[in-house]
DNA sequence: TAAGAATTGTAAACGATTTGACAGTCTTCG
DNA sequence: CGAAGACTGTCAAATCGTTTACAATTCTTA
């Protein structure tokens, strides 16, 4: 693994922090390794820290009284999570787990606001990443509200490459690891519900389906269209 | 209308700036009225500015291709949106209609960055109120995909009694000014649908059901109904 | 490599929601 | 005050997703 300032300095949240800074938050971190399906942290724990994945992939969800599970979001290498960290005081609002095995950079809550009054030129790139993350979240609710069952499951599988591949969707082709049932929990529905309408992808050839994957030979192609349906 | 300085000073976004940051604020800041269903931006809009809301009611919406209209999220007096001013150079990423007759304080956007610049240490907070609103959506997000029909019309219509009533939710009676159409559009559903689940509510004797409105006599009973069902 | 666990494919019956069509009710505005 | 417009209640047919059940496939590990 590379080093955890190397880490810390290519990731985006960071980037309006000034060199020492970085510097100050190696100090602060803790790596942590979790194998796959390890629970990270659960909901409403009251320990609070900002991890930066390193490495791997992570699941933040949420559980029914009933103990049904749902996966709200995932997040790769590069990429933060647990912004329970901007409220001081706050419970862990959803849980997480990792969904492969991943390394994570740990960053004390407190700790780290501290060393946000101290560098408060870092503020406005980390408004802006949390404010981008609520369009991602309403992103959601909108194509909920006025998709259909196609179009929803493509974005979803859109979302989920873009999560997984490379930063950007492209032409290159995307492995999304991810089981049919769990794209059933993410999105409400059951695993022979969206069972059907990936065999109408994979029919019209806009991706291939394998055992815990999906593969896109052509994100692009997927994403024009879904602009053709509703 | 109370003066522009008393609506800033008890809006909680700038509870974490100065006293003299707030006259720095009212110095910036306009006062716009817009009648009920007048737009007050629309998707896409390249001028970004952070409104306050001094009284009335705010819908956020999106259009879909088709021209079908849905309404994400309401707020209403004491409240704030257009937080596409948390990124500099972006576009309005959703429109903004006025509900009710609403009377806003709008602040240029690149303004209101340069005030957060001079008093930094405003930016906690603001990051705080960013966040919350991210769980907010997340939370819905969470609804659709492990509730069911009831509990999640439910949940919508204790959220908008949250927005358009005095704060809180409590035993106090709150009338929610709504159709049943605008509650289908935000919820994916059609009228119908909604209708009979909100028609079980009623003979509950969980809310009453009148023109253009829904009447919550007690908002608490109805939150420990939704506890009780899937 | 063989057994067992996890994942996936498939189909019919069932249940629930949407569609489409009208009539009735409530408001507002000339 | 009366009419137009907006909103609501209802119903049957059609559509769509879930449920239930079982077989087949792929992966893991002993």
């Amino acid at each position: 693994m590379k080093d955890i300032k190397t880490v810390l300095a290519r990731c985006p949240l960071f980037s309006g922090f000034p060199e020492p800074a970085i510097d100050d938050l190696e100090g602060i971190a803790r790596i942590r390794r979790f194998e796959a399906n390890e629970l990270i942290y659960s909901k409403g724990s009251a320990i609070s820290t900002l991890n930066i994945i390193a490495s791997g992939v992570v699941r933040i969800s949420s559980v029914n009284p009933a103990g049904r599970e749902a996966t709200l979001i995932m997040f790769s290498a590069g990429t933060w999570f647990g912004d329970s960290v901007f409220s001081p005081g706050m419970r862990r609002v959803y849980g997480a787990t990792a969904h492969e095995a991943v390394t994570l950079i740990e960053i004390p809550g407190e700790a780290f606001r501290e060393l946000m009054a101290t560098y408060p030129e870092g503020y406005p790139v980390i408004l802006d990443m949390v404010s981008r993350r609520l369009w991602a979240a309403m992103s959601i609710i909108e194509d909920d509200a006025l998709r259909g069952v196609a179009a929803r499951i493509g974005r979803r599988l859109l979302f989920l490459a873009e999560i997984q591949g490379n930063g950007d969707i492209g032409t290159d082709p995307v492995t999304i690891w991810i089981t049919r049932e769990h794209i059933a929990n993410m999105m409400g529905m059951t695993r022979q519900g969206v069972h059907k309408w990936i065999k109408n992808f994979e029919r019209s050839g806009l991706l291939e389906l394998a055992y815990g994957r999906i593969l896109l030979p052509d994100p692009t192609a997927l994403q024009r269209h879904l602009e053709t349906i509703e």
